[in-house]
DNA sequence: TATTGTTATACTCTATAACTATA
DNA sequence: TATAGTTATAGAGTATAACAATA
C-alpha cells in the first residue's frame, strides 16, 4: 500500500469543511465578544482559561503560552492590553523571579460572566443548532484525539522555545 | 424542556477542539504556504479555488467573496497581491461593466500544483493521521451541515452587502 | 437608486531579533 | 549556559467609510 500524494474526497471535503466552519465560528463569535466585552478571541481564551479552567486564577506566562498563541512577544502583547484594561495583573512569581504570573482580576471574571450568555447563544444558533446530541458527543469525540496528536508533534515553528 | 443558558460538557470540548484544531492546522498549513509558495491561506483559498474549483479559471469579485472572504475590500486586496504577483489577472466583465472577472493565470496554476504536495503532507501528518476513513467521513457528514447552515444564516456582518 | 468594486485610512495582531534578568 | 519575559520594529491582514462607475 504506498503512500497517497493526494487526498480522497472525503478528506478534501473534511478538511474544507472543519477551516469553513471554524472560520465562519470564530468570525462571528469574534464580533460577539467585541460588542458585548470589547474583548478579541484571543484574550478571551486567556481571561476564559484563568477564570474557569485555574482554580486559583494565576498561571505563569510559560503555562498560558502553551496552547493559547503562538508567539511569547503576542502573548506579552496580549497580556499587556488586558493588564491595561484591568483585567489581569501581572507580578513576578515567588519560587522563580524570572517567571511572571498572570492573575484574573474581579473585573476580568465580571467580563466573563457578562460575556458568557451571548457567546453560549451564539455557539448554539451557528454550531450547534444542526447538530443533535449524540452528533456533538461524535464531533468531540474525533476532535480531542485529533488536538491530542498535533499538541504531542507540534509543527516546528509552535514547539517550546528549547527546539529551535 | 427550557432553553438552556449554559453549555453541556461535550457541547463545550467540542467547541473548543474544534477551535484548537482548526487554529493550530491553519498555523501549519500556512507555514508551508509560506515555504513553499509565498502565499497567505486566504491567497491559496481564493486561486485553489479558480484553479480547482472553477471550470473556467474564472469568477467574479462577488462571487468570489462569498465564502472566502469576509469584507470586499480585504478581498480586493488580497487579489491585488495576486495580481501583482502575476498569478491571477483581473478585467472588466463582458455582461456587467461593473462586474470585475479574475482569472487564474498559467503562473497561478503552477503556483497551485506546486503547493498541493506539501500541503497534502501537512494535512495527513497533522489532521488525518488520527483519523480513521470512517471517522473523517464521520467528520465530514458532521461539518458539513454546519457549515451550509452557517451559510443560509450568516451572523449579521458576513452577510452580502445588500443586508446592511 | 441600488450594486460593484476600489481607495484611503486606521487599527489589530503576529513574528523576529535583540535585550535584560534570573536559574 | 539556558530559560523567562520584554521591547523595538516591521509586516500582513482586516474593516469602515467615502468614492466612482455602471445597472
Amino acid at each position: 500500500m504506498p503512500a497517497q500524494t493526494s487526498l480522497d474526497s472525503d478528506q478534501l471535503s473534511a478538511y474544507f469543511a472543519l477551516m469553513d466552519v471554524a472560520g465562519l465560528l470564530k468570525h462571528a463569535v469574534e464580533q460577539q465578544l467585541r460588542e458585548e466585552g470589547d474583548l478579541s478571541y484571543v484574550q478571551f481564551q486567556l481571561l476564559a482559561r484563568l477564570a474557569l479552567d485555574s482554580p486559583t486564577g494565576s498561571e505563569r506566562m510559560t503555562d498560558l503560552a502553551d496552547g493559547v498563541v503562538y508567539s511569547r512577544s503576542g502573548l506579552t502583547y496580549q497580556a499587556g492590553l488586558l493588564e491595561k484594561a484591568g483585567l489581569v495583573s501581572r507580578a513576578p512569581s515567588v519560587d522563580d523571579e524570572r517567571s511572571v504570573t498572570v492573575s484574573v482580576t474581579d473585573a476580568g471574571r465580571a467580563v466573563i460572566a457578562r460575556v458568557i450568555p451571548g457567546h453560549v447563544e451564539v455557539l448554539r444558533q451557528q454550531l450547534f443548532s444542526p447538530l443533535s446530541g449524540a452528533d456533538t458527543q461524535s464531533l468531540r469525540d474525533l476532535l480531542v484525539p485529533v488536538r491530542d496528536h498535533m499538541r504531542a508533534a507540534p509543527p516546528r515553528s509552535a514547539g517550546s522555545r528549547r527546539r529551535r
